[in-house]
RNA sequence: CGGGGCGUGGCGCAGUCUGGUAGCGCGCCUCGUUCGGGACGAGGAGGCCGUGGGUUCGAAUCCCGCCGCCCCGACCA
């Protein structure tokens, strides 16, 4: 046998930064742009973030929401009006000052530059997140009990003047939801905001076939102006955390600061408790980090722009159109069966190309089942089915008429096998900890995953502890999580007793 | 904002030190041979060398200014 060749170089153990570059680069997802920071999302990219959208907002709606949509400018007046939320965007915000253009002609190369005149009188903000300019909608809209809960969720582009992006992972501009809702008591929002984070596990765990550890953020890593911030907190393969999805109790500190009030059954006047919450194209490269491997791209089903992709096999032209109208014939039949409720994505790979270079593409694409169909195939009434979840050379040649039958499953066996994947590679790689010395002891160079450990310590101590591993708490993981449990239940700083748990990690 | 690097056909680069007006690989197009497979041969298209100025008979190459991008830090969905 002769080396192992993979269609993305580096491998993941190699260069995992740079695999994931090439990972896009060869699925075709997406490219930088010409502005800073900023991404195109090629249609393949674009193809999933529909579905991601399609199948989230089938689900806010099915808990009550309605979707609006907001200015993408926000007057700066607003960003001032709470105070700690404020000063968390401050640092990043682009700034919208003129609204015209002047054509000037330079006098020395005849070049015509434009330049900006009519200065505003009120810069705007282009929205890093939208609570100031919801909020002050809300605030016109609510005036009795009766008008809440508001549930409202909004799609949209933001903007956040990032020094470091990367693609999907961390944009100048990015794309997400975000949901916005406003709420009698502090019960009610509670509910909502522990609602909709469950709503982002389940959806990353059945959507997107990545485990999640729901939990809490510290008060060091909450949200700017969040009373509580929830959050889910996926492993990608390099061992570090990622955050997939935060969910923020807001107290009345919105509401205050912008007058979201109304009047009460009691008939006083009170602030309504409020909530926000969402996930971004983020998610996108979590899942290319969860799932692909050296080969490119590994699609969960459900996400997948196509499903299955048919390859005909043409070689001898006489009969070359049977084996175009079979496979069409079976794309047609493919499309009549349902996965999860929605008919199955199927594409016929007619171009005119070796059959190596579409396989080899496909493979990159992280399409989940490709089936190949050529003259032997029509005679013996088999496809030859391939498997992105399986090795390359993997080969299963069913009756066509079982895979027509199994197609479904078959998604679904994938979503499962990755999904069972992703669990095991996260349990295998997160240790318990309950001394000081062992604590020290796990942080390497070449990150050994995460840590659990009895927790009770202070913001002051966590921040020492972060700055000193370049690590964080990424979340106080909810009571009903099945983790390693660490082996003590006394803080491994100071030895109280206690029955928080802490996850540590190193993250994006 | 600090520290490094780089701007040359669609992409990746050589050429810059030692000025003489552009080359390689991949990709693209055509033809042929191959092909249950990321094949091969032949031919072809495509570049005011980031930008403005200077030196020179002559600048991708030397000098000065500007712009942009990438990597490593601080910030972060």
């Amino acid at each position: 046998m002769s080396a192992e060749k993979t269609a993305i170089s580096p491998t993941r153990s190699q260069d995992f930064p740079e695999w994931y570059q090439q990972v896009i680069k060869a699925a075709d997802l997406a490219e930088n742009s010409e502005t800073r920071g900023c991404m195109v999302i090629k249609p393949w990219g674009y193809g999933i973030w529909e579905l991601i959208q399609q199948q989230l907002d089938r689900r806010f709606k099915a808990t009550g929401h309605q979707n609006a949509y907001f200015p993408l400018l926000i007057p700066l007046s607003y960003l001032e009006k709470e105070a700690e939320h404020a000063e968390g965007f401050a640092t990043e915000c682009a700034v919208v000052t003129h609204h015209r253009l002047e054509a000037v002609k330079d006098p020395v190369t005849g070049k015509t530059k434009m330049i900006p005149t009519g200065e505003l009188a009120e810069p705007y903000v282009i929205r890093p997140t939208s609570e100031t300019i919801i909020g002050a909608a809300f605030a016109r809209w609510v005036e009795s009990y009766r008008d809440l809960p508001l549930l409202i969720n909004q799609w949209a582009n933001v903007m956040r003047w990032e020094m470091r992006p990367r693609l999907f992972l961390r944009t100048a501009e990015f794309l997400w939801q975000e949901g916005h809702t406003a709420h009698e008591t502090m019960e009610e929002a509670i509910v909502e905001t522990r609602m909709i984070h469950g709503l982002y596990e389940e959806f990353l765990r059945d959507h997107l076939a990545i485990p999640v550890v729901p939990g809490e953020k510290t008060e060091n890593e909450r949200f700017p102006g969040a009373d509580m911030t929830l959050t889910v907190e996926a492993m990608v393969q390099d061992r570090k955390a990622i955050q997939a999805g935060t969910s923020h109790y807001l107290g009345q500190n919105f509401s205050k600061a912008q007058n979201i009030s109304f009047t009460g059954r009691d008939g006083t006047v009170q602030h309504a408790h409020t909530t926000s919450w969402g996930v971004s194209t983020r998610m996108i490269g979590t899942l290319i980090m969860a799932h692909s491997d050296d080969d490119g791209l590994v699609l969960p089903p459900r996400v997948a722009t196509q499903q299955i992709v048919i390859m005909p096999i043409t070689p001898k032209e006489d009969s070359r159109e049977a084996v175009i109208a079979s496979c069409m014939a079976l794309a047609e039949t493919l499309r009549h069966q349902t996965y999860r409720g929605e008919p199955l994505r199927v594409h016929v790979d007619t171009r005119d190309l070796s059959g190596g270079v579409k396989k080899w593409e496909w493979i990159k694409k992280g399409v989940p089942i490709r089936i190949e169909i050529g003259p032997r195939d029509i005679e013996t009434r088999k496809v030859c089915v391939q498997r992105r979840d399986q090795p390359v050379a993997s080969k299963d040649f069913p009756v066509k008429e079982d895979l027509i039958r199994s197609a479904a499953e078959i998604l679904d066996e994938i979503h499962h096998n990755l999904l069972n994947r992703a669990t095991e590679f996260r349990d295998a790689n997160i240790s318990t900890c309950d001394s000081l010395d062992e604590f020290h002891a796990h942080w390497t160079k070449d990150n050994p995953g995460w840590l659990i450990t009895p927790w009770a310590g202070t913001a002051a101590q966590e921040d020492e502890l972060s700055k000193q591993h370049k690590i964080t708490i990424r979340c106080i993981p909810l009571d009903s999580v099945k983790l390693p449990s660490a082996r003590s239940t006394q803080c491994f700083l100071a030895g109280q007793e206690t029955s928080t748990r802490a996850i540590w990690g190193r993250s994006y």
